[in-house]
RNA sequence: GGGCAGGUGUCCGAGUGGUUAAAGGAGACGGACUGUAAAUCCGUUGGCAUCGCCUACACAGGUUCGAACCCUGUCCUGCCCA
C-alpha cells in the first residue's frame, strides 16, 4: 500500500486486534482467519455496526447450553456495538424438514411458527441484548422467489459440492435416503445471508457447509462475503455425543435451578474443562488451575464439578439460586435427606379401599411410572420406599396416611394426600 | 420402466415354519458402592385382572394343526441397469 495517509489502515490497530482476540476466544474456527479483523476495521471506519447472523429452526424452541455457547458469543458482538440478526426459518419449516425420515413431520402452521418464534425470542432474551437484536423470517424473501429464481439459485452449486458435506456424504455412503429438497437447504440458508447482507454468520461446526455456501453465494452476487464464525459443539451430558434435544443429553437454559444443577453434576469428569470454557465466564487461568487440581487429585473432582454447576446455574438464575440448588443437592445426595419442597400426590376416593391403596397404583398416581408393570418392577427391585421404609411386595396395599413421603428411585419424591 | 436386496421391540441388529415376548449391543430404569444423577459391578427393560391372558416382527390377505419366518397384493427404502 502506498497510501499517503498512514491512518487509513486500522486493520492492524491495537484496538481492533484486541477486539478480534477477545471475540476469537473459544472459537473453533474462523473463515477466513484474517477476515474478522477486516470486518471489524470496516465497521470502525464506516461507523456501521456489523450484521451478525444466526439461523434458527422454529421447530425446537427449547434452548440448551450447547446452543447458548453460540448465543453467548453473539452477546459479545453486541457488547461491541454490533447488530445480531436472527433468522427464523419459517419458510423451510413450512415446507417441512424431512431429516429423520421415518416420521413425516407434520407441517407447521403459521400460527405455530409465530408461537415458537415468540418463545424463542423470550428465551434468547436471557442471553442477548434485545435492543441490538433483529428478528427476521426467511419467508420474507424465500417465499417471494419464483421457480426461475430458484433454478438460478441452484445453478450456483454442484452435486459433488453438496456431497462434500459430511452428513450427506455419510448418508449417501450408507445408502440412506436423501431427499432432493434437503439438498436445497444449504442454498436457502445461503440466500438468507444474501438477503440481509450478512457480515458474519455464527454457527456450530456442523454448520460449516451451509455457512460457507453463504460466502460463495454472496461472492457470486457481488456482496462482500460473510465471515464464517464457528463455535465448538458442546458435548452433552453423556460425555461423548454433542448436546442435542433429540438425544436427551441436554440442559435447557430455562430449566429450574435444582434441575439444572443436578444435570450438570451428572456430567462425566472428562468434559469439565470444555464446559468451563464454553459455558461459564471463569477465566482461562482459573479453569486451568481447577482442572489441574481435579486431575492430580489435589482437589476432589466433585468440588470442581460443583463449582461448574454453581457457575452455570448462576448465569441463568443468579448466585442465590445457585447456592440454594447446591444446598438442596448436597442434602439429597450426600446426606440422603428428603428435600424441602416435594409435590403432593392426591389420591382419588375410588382408589381407596378400607383406608389402603395399592402400592402400584400409588406409584402411578405420583407419575413415577407409565404402566402398572413398570411400577411393579420398581417396587420389586427395591426402588420404592414410604417414609424411608422399603416396600418390596408388588401386590401389596399400604395404609393411606396423609403426609406419607413416597420415594421412587434416588430422586423422585411425593407427599401423599388423602 | 426393468432387475436385485431390504423393511424386526426406544434405537442398532440376530433370527428363515413350532420350545420366540423374540439372541446380542446401545439407551433407559432399579440396586450396591461412591466423590455426584461420575466411574465400576449386579439386575430389570411390550401390556394386563401376572403362576394365566392379550398384543407385537411395514400393511392387507392366504397356505398350515401352527408363521416374524412360506405365498399373493400394497406401501416404503437402497443398489444396479435403462
Amino acid at each position: 500500500m502506498s497510501s499517503p495517509t498512514p491512518t487509513v489502515s486500522p486493520v492492524s490497530s491495537p484496538e481492533i486486534d484486541a477486539q478480534a482476540a477477545r471475540l476469537a476466544r473459544g472459537a473453533q474456527l474462523i473463515v477466513p482467519e484474517e477476515g474478522l479483523k477486516a470486518k471489524l476495521a470496516k465497521s470502525a471506519r464506516t461507523g456501521r455496526p456489523l450484521i451478525v447472523k444466526l439461523g434458527l429452526d422454529p421447530t425446537a424452541p427449547d434452548i440448551h447450553l450447547g446452543f447458548a455457547v453460540v448465543l453467548r458469543k453473539l452477546r459479545q458482538f453486541q457488547d461491541l456495538g454490533h447488530t445480531v440478526v436472527l433468522i427464523i426459518g419459517d419458510y423451510t419449516a413450512l415446507i417441512g424438514d424431512p431429516s429423520g425420515r421415518s416420521a413425516t413431520r407434520p407441517m407447521l402452521t403459521k400460527e405455530e411458527i409465530a408461537t415458537n418464534a415468540a418463545t424463542y425470542v423470550d428465551q434468547l432474551a436471557r442471553i442477548l441484548d434485545k435492543e441490538k437484536t433483529v428478528v427476521r423470517f426467511n419467508g420474507e424473501w424465500l417465499g417471494k422467489m419464483d421457480f426461475a429464481e430458484v433454478v438460478r439459485l441452484t445453478s450456483h452449486m454442484t452435486v459433488a459440492q453438496v456431497l462434500t458435506r459430511e452428513d450427506f456424504a455419510n448418508r449417501f455412503e450408507a445408502h440412506q435416503p436423501i431427499s432432493l429438497h434437503e439438498l436445497l437447504y444449504p442454498l436457502a440458508q445461503a440466500q438468507d445471508s444474501v438477503a440481509i447482507e450478512s457480515d458474519i454468520e455464527m454457527g456450530g461446526l456442523d454448520q460449516t457447509f451451509n455457512i460457507l455456501a453463504g460466502r460463495d453465494l454472496q461472492g457470486a452476487v457481488g456482496q462482500d462475503p460473510q465471515i464464517g464464525f464457528f463455535m465448538p459443539l458442546l458435548v452433552g451430558l453423556d460425555g461423548t455425543k454433542k448436546m442435542s434435544k433429540s438425544l436427551g443429553n441436554y440442559v435447557g437454559i430455562s430449566e429450574p435451578p435444582a434441575e439444572m444443577y443436578g444435570k450438570v453434576m451428572s456430567l462425566p469428569d472428562a468434559p469439565m474443562r470444555d464446559w468451563f470454557m464454553l459455558c461459564t465466564d471463569v477465566s482461562e487461568e482459573e479453569i486451568g488451575r481447577l482442572i489441574g487440581e481435579a486431575e492430580s487429585g489435589a482437589t476432589n473432582p466433585k468440588l470442581v464439578k460443583q463449582r461448574l454447576a454453581r457457575e452455570i446455574v448462576g448465569i441463568y438464575h443468579g448466585a442465590a439460586a445457585a447456592d440454594a440448588a447446591e444446598d438442596a443437592f448436597s442434602r439429597l445426595f450426600s446426606q440422603h435427606q428428603v428435600p424441602d419442597e416435594i409435590p403432593d400426590v392426591v389420591v382419588p376416593a375410588d382408589q381407596v379401599e378400607d383406608g389402603t391403596i395399592g402400592i402400584v397404583a400409588l406409584v402411578r398416581l405420583a407419575g413415577f411410572a407409565a404402566t402398572n408393570s413398570e411400577a411393579r418392577r420398581l417396587v420389586e427391585q427395591g426402588g420404592v420406599s414410604l417414609d424411608g421404609e422399603k416396600v418390596t411386595d408388588g401386590t401389596g396395599r399400604i395404609p393411606l396416611t396423609d403426609g406419607t413421603v413416597l420415594r421412587v428411585g434416588k430422586r423422585h419424591f411425593a407427599r401423599v394426600k388423602g
